[in-house]
DNA sequence: CCTAGAAAGATATGA
DNA sequence: TCATATCTTTCTAGG
């Protein structure tokens, strides 16, 4: 059984249900349309490309992404329809779906789709898949990862970008010592003067920095 | 750094490298393609069009998705060029790119490119963004006055949000208090258990966290 | 998301 | 030590 969102266009349902498709609608906080079976849920968001391209400029779609991924293990995020590439370059519009990918870990995946019939054959794919009980095939090997958050922490700091935060990680191994570190220290690191060690200094003491 | 397998063309490793890439040769067992960054991997699947129709209908496709994921945590497959629809109907193409998400549980996400540049760019991009640290479902933060800053530091760890940096910052009133803050003094924090307290604390001094 | 270019800062050199 | 030239890195704006 699919849910689609009252708010989802009647021609998407129609076009489900003369696919034979069995879809209810209902006010879905999140996603567009949901797939359940049994205690599986998954969650499905659907966005035209030029909808997409806008929610990648002002932030929305990671926003999105985010709440995807605090409820559903396993959601489905597809861009329909062609994008333009004047208004987005190319190498951007494949580096926001790389980074769907990454920073939920897979946990949402993109799938880029001509067009509404395409996303329709999806839904009815992952519907009866899941009817199916094909969803326990493999277990997923849960290894936590260990990237490094710690990079992305440092960055943070006001006038620290990645350069800088991996080459005070090297040094000092790891947020509590380089938090911990006096100015004399943090100026030892290559690329770091005095002015920058005061203002890291400062910052984590929550002095304000300008 | 990527290292791609010792059996892939030379076109691409020369693409790659004309947009700037590191690549490295080596020989992969399972993947194509390996993404390293300090400890993490992720690994890469190339499929020109044809051969994923093949190795749908022999079944290896499925052999190479289960090693897939038991070596890595997360890997993509990435199918270029167009499909003949008349060798393999539409909506089984569409079914078997859902089912690699599925089956996997997102492990492996499949991407479907035009042609071998936007591999390479995928390729580019994926690199770029595991070296850049930043994989996690942050949400997006506003930068205004300094303060806002020390929010969005203290997200970085696992765990942490919007909501929790607050109360953290509210009672400890800077990154260095919490950082310095012991176990049982975190868990004073509305919303802060053991767990996450050890994690906080784990997490800043370097310790990898589950 | 990605790039380009401006701005800021760090380092090296030489007086 | 200071002034300056060069290089590296960060940040902001715009698509």
């Amino acid at each position: 059984m699919i849910f689609a969102d009252s708010r989802e266009p009647d021609r998407i349902v129609e076009m489900l249900k003369s696919m034979g498709v069995e879809v209810q609608r209902k006010r879905l906080s999140v996603a567009d349309y949901l797939i359940t079976y049994s205690s599986y849920a998954i969650a499905v968001e659907r966005k035209d490309a030029d909808d997409y391209v806008n929610s990648i400029a002002d932030g929305r779609l990671f926003d999105q992404l985010y709440r995807l991924t605090r409820l559903y293990e396993l959601s489905f995020i597809c861009v329909i329809g062609s994008v333009d590439f004047y208004r987005m370059r190319r190498d951007a519009f494949i580096g926001s779906i790389v980074s769907i990918a990454l920073k939920s870990r897979g946990s949402v995946v993109p799938l880029w789709v001509k067009d509404e019939k395409d996303f329709c054959l999806v839904l009815k794919s992952l519907n009866r898949q899941v009817e199916g009980g094909r969803i326990k095939a493999t277990p997923r090997i849960v290894k936590k990862a260990s990237i490094d958050d710690s990079v992305a922490m440092l960055t943070a700091i006001p006038g620290v970008g990645v350069e800088k935060a991996k080459k005070l990680l090297e040094r000092f191994g790891s947020v509590f010592r380089v938090v911990n570190a006096t100015i004399p220290e943090l100026m030892r690191v290559e690329g770091i003067g005095e002015k920058q060690a005061r203002r890291i200094y400062d910052f984590v003491r929550g002095r304000r920095v300008k």
